[in-house]
DNA sequence: CGTCAGTTGACAACATGCTGTCGTTGTGTC
DNA sequence: GACACAACGACAGCATGTTGTCAACTGACG
């Protein structure tokens, strides 16, 4: 018996179920530091190398405007700093600032913790396997949207 | 080398990207019969037997308050209807109108090819692992929430 | 029968995402 | 060099989720 739409069904809700459990898990580590999720990956984006807001959006795969918001934000909380661009007047580079820095190193342990502890309780090899099909799936994604 | 860290991050990363692509899917096929996904789900919540909103909040995963007013702009709508429940005055059994059944009813065809697309492209049984291993992480994630 | 804790829906405030529109700024082409 | 088109930020409107507070309702316990 097929029954792919029923599996098809439980993937999604596993998915939206494990995107749920991980924002959550997220929140919990950005939330000491004063940060929430999307401030939290808004500045891991500029960590390497400053880049403007729509770049930024670009690499988290959502939209420039909900980029520009949250960005804004950071500006006025002073973790965020804005420097001339070259390339473009009006769309100034970002980077963190010595605060927005300090905010995002100070994650980094706990998350390493959290990471660890997940990564050993499921299984480093079928962990990595997992991952691994998670961007094939992703893949197969763009080519099969309905 | 361990580097689990690297690989939980990369783990967060790939669920935020196909979530959005999923819901992005669920959009497409939502939208033709004039529901988004999330009167989708409500509706499909009480396809089998009627619920108050709270029940589906628990059973959606969800605080109850979101349900409540997707609920209550359904109700609006005419696509589910609100039955007076004996256990609980203030508090209705909704179940779906004839119109929210032939809604959720002209979807499914259009998810059955998807979903059916979507298995068949990245492997039958690959994709049942898959499913399996995002339910077993998810159990994992109760446990290691930090 | 009265009290009290838990459940429920209403309402408000907020964060985050989307789309659409606008004016400005770069860029490539003729 | 001039002009059409793309990229960018600002702004507005909407959908969806969260939290917090409140009043009404239920049910259990004394």
């Amino acid at each position: 018996m097929p029954d792919e739409p029923r599996l098809g069904a439980e993937f999604a809700l596993s998915i939206f179920k494990v995107n749920g459990q991980m924002l959550a898990a997220g929140e919990q580590l950005a939330r000491p530091v004063g940060l929430t999720v999307a401030w939290w990956q808004v500045l891991g984006a500029v960590l390497r190398r400053p880049l403007n807001a729509a770049g930024i959006a670009r690499e988290m795969g959502i939209t420039r405007q909900a980029v520009q918001r949250i960005a804004n934000r950071l500006i006025d909380d002073g973790l965020l700093e804005a420097s001339p661009n070259p390339a473009h007047k009006r769309s100034p580079l970002l980077s963190p600032t010595p605060d927005g820095l300090a905010a995002v190193q100070q994650i980094a342990p706990q998350q390493a913790d959290f990471a660890t502890r997940l990564v050993d309780a499921f299984g480093h090899k079928r962990f990595q396997q997992l991952v691994d099909d998670l961007a094939a799936v992703s893949e197969v994604l763009d080519d099969v949207q309905p």
